[in-house]
Parts: structure tokens; C-alpha cells; sequence
DNA sequence: GCTTTTAGGTCAGCCATGTTGACGCGGTTG
DNA sequence: CAACCGCGTCAACATGGCTGACCTAAAAGC
């Protein structure tokens, strides 16, 4: 009888740590979002372009392919908001010298600025959390969001050369 | 020199630092909706159905205004999908008995099997990711997670009543 | 008891961002 | 030189946000 109900009581606690688990992903990822969100209304873009802005800034001379595979979107949809950015300033756009089909994709300064704008608050927010925690806990939140990705996200983050660094350019 | 380059360095782990948070959370979120998406998708629903779904079962009783709350999308937003949802016979709206102007919203038996069936993959996924990385990497998570949170939504995990039992039905 | 506020719904239209499908151009490669 | 590939583009559609206007019925305030 004990054991029973320990173990009912144990499926429930379980429950509501997996509960708990989806919830703060969901409230986490919209507060992130949303700060970002409000300055990019503001010259008229939307979180799309804050994604590309940011994979360019992160990978310097990404061609459109690799971008795709970062993002997951179909290239219709990319080139909506790449388009836009590269028209506005804000990336560049090299032929590949090696493949000249390539388009190696690069923030100009005004990228540079916009991408440091948009992601300040996000970075502030991370790092607020970061410092309430403390380096156990941010170890064992990095634990627990690695062991939430498929393989092939997961590998972006583990080796010392990711993914695309192994790519032929 | 040795202090300078220190310094530098601790600066460049902490940008890793903060960008691998910022990342893991994009493609963490993204994979998290990936599966439920598809099966929403054969049934001609959406993510926003799910959200609804989720929430309603979470809370059973939920008013529509509280509802609102927590997703913070307006209320015509919610109509549409609501409205299908209560329309095929997933949620029940009840006339609240204090308040007849409020309607009590609650999932019926098909409603209790689809969330069942969209949630059971989140579940998994999350399951999984805490039993990798074990129980004190899962603190530090929630830890992390928490700090992310603004306080409003932090308030929904730390009290023994949830901000809901503190209203008035 | 009358007025105001509140809970909820609805119509209409706009926007951002995802999708599919088809097609074109130029560069690479077997 | 043919086939494939990287990239771009046109067109059409769906989802899910948004604003603004307007409605009913119930509750609350005076």
C-alpha cells in the first residue's frame, strides 16, 4: 500500500517535472522573442530577419545553402527576407571564389550594428540567468537543452569544428 | 600581459557562452514543435491549437480571459482557434456558476486524447533530455529556465497556488 | 434602479512568414 | 557537352498574429 502510493505519488511528481519542463520552454522562448521583436516592427522587419542576421553574423561567408540548412525554411521563404536585407545594406554578398554560383553572405557595419542591437537584450537576459544560477546550474542547463536536440542540431555544439567547417567551401 | 590576456579570454568564453544559450533554445524550441506540428497538421489544425489544448487541459475551468492571459494574444486570435476547437468537439464551455458571463472551458474525452497524443512526443523528448543529463543538471536547468522567465510568468512556478487559484471564479 | 464596467463574441481587413510548384540562368562536373 | 547544382524568382496559398469597430448579456457601482 505504502509502495503504491509512493509510486503513484512519484508518476505525478514526474508529470509535473515534464509539465514544468514544457512550460518553461514555451514562456522562455516567447520572453526572448519579444524584446527583439518590438525594435525590429520599428524599421519594419520581423523575427525572420532577425534569424538571418544572426546566422550571417555567427558564420561569416555562409552561402545560402548552408543557411538553409540552418534555418530550415524553404529558400522562397529566405530570399523574402535575405532580399530585403541585402537591398536595405545590411549583407553583402560575395560570389564564392572557389564555386561561382556561391553567394557568400557577410554583415556589412550597418548589419554589424543592428545584430548587436537586436541581440543585446537577449544576451543581457542570458546572462542575467547565467549569473542567478550560477556555473553548476548553467552546466546543467546546457546538459539537459543538448540532450532535447536531434543528433544532428546536437553536433552543431559539440565539436571543436561544427559542421560547416567541414564543408568544402 | 598575462592579466590582459586573461581577461580577453574570459570575454571571448562568455560570448561563446551566451550565444550557445541563445542558440540552444532556438533549435531546442524549434525541434520541440517540430513533431506535435505534423500531427496538427494532418487534422488541419495548428501550433495554436496545441497551445490552446494545452493550456485548457492544464488548467481545467480556465476562463477565457485567463486563457488570454497566458497566452497574451488578443482575443480574436483566440476566437478562431477556440472556436474550432469547442465547433468539433474538443473543448466543452461551461456558463460559470458565480459568474454567468464567464465560460468555464474544459477538454471533453476527444479533446483529453489529442493533447494526449500532441504532447506525447514533448513529453518523450523532454524525458529523455532528463535522464541523460541526470537530476542536478534538471535543477540547473530549471534554475536557468527560471532566471529567463520576466516575473510575472516566473510567479506561475514558484507559489503553491498558481496565480489562477488567486482569482475569483 | 439606472449606469457603467466587464466577459465574451464577431466581422472585416491587414501583415509576416511559412508552404508548394514551376521555371530560368549560369556555373560545375563527370 | 549533358547533367546537375546553387541560387533566384513568380504565383498562389495557409496560418496565426494584429487593429478597429461593434454587439450582447451579466455584474457591479452609485
Amino acid at each position: 500500500m505504502a509502495d503504491l502510493k509512493a509510486g503513484v505519488n512519484q508518476l505525478f511528481l514526474r508529470e509535473e517535472e515534464l509539465r514544468t519542463g514544457m512550460e518553461l520552454l514555451f514562456y522562455a522562448y516567447r520572453e526572448f522573442t519579444a524584446e527583439p521583436d518590438e525594435i525590429l516592427a520599428e524599421i519594419g522587419f520581423g523575427r525572420a530577419h532577425h534569424r538571418v542576421i544572426y546566422f550571417v553574423g555567427r558564420y561569416p561567408k555562409i552561402t545560402v545553402s548552408e543557411l538553409l540548412a540552418i534555418l530550415k525554411i524553404t529558400k522562397q521563404s529566405l530570399s523574402r527576407v535575405l532580399g530585403e536585407l541585402v537591398r536595405q545594406g545590411f549583407i553583402d554578398q560575395q560570389t564564392g571564389a572557389r564555386d561561382r554560383r556561391q553567394r557568400l553572405l557577410e554583415l556589412t557595419g550597418k548589419g554589424v550594428e543592428l545584430e548587436r542591437q537586436l541581440s543585446e537584450t537577449q544576451r543581457q537576459r542570458i546572462a542575467r540567468a547565467y549569473r542567478m544560477a550560477g556555473a553548476e546550474a548553467v552546466e546543467g542547463f546546457r546538459k539537459v537543452m543538448m540532450g532535447m536536440l536531434d543528433d544532428e542540431d546536437r553536433a552543431k555544439f559539440t565539436p571543436p569544428a561544427p559542421a560547416r567547417l567541414a564543408t568544402k567551401r
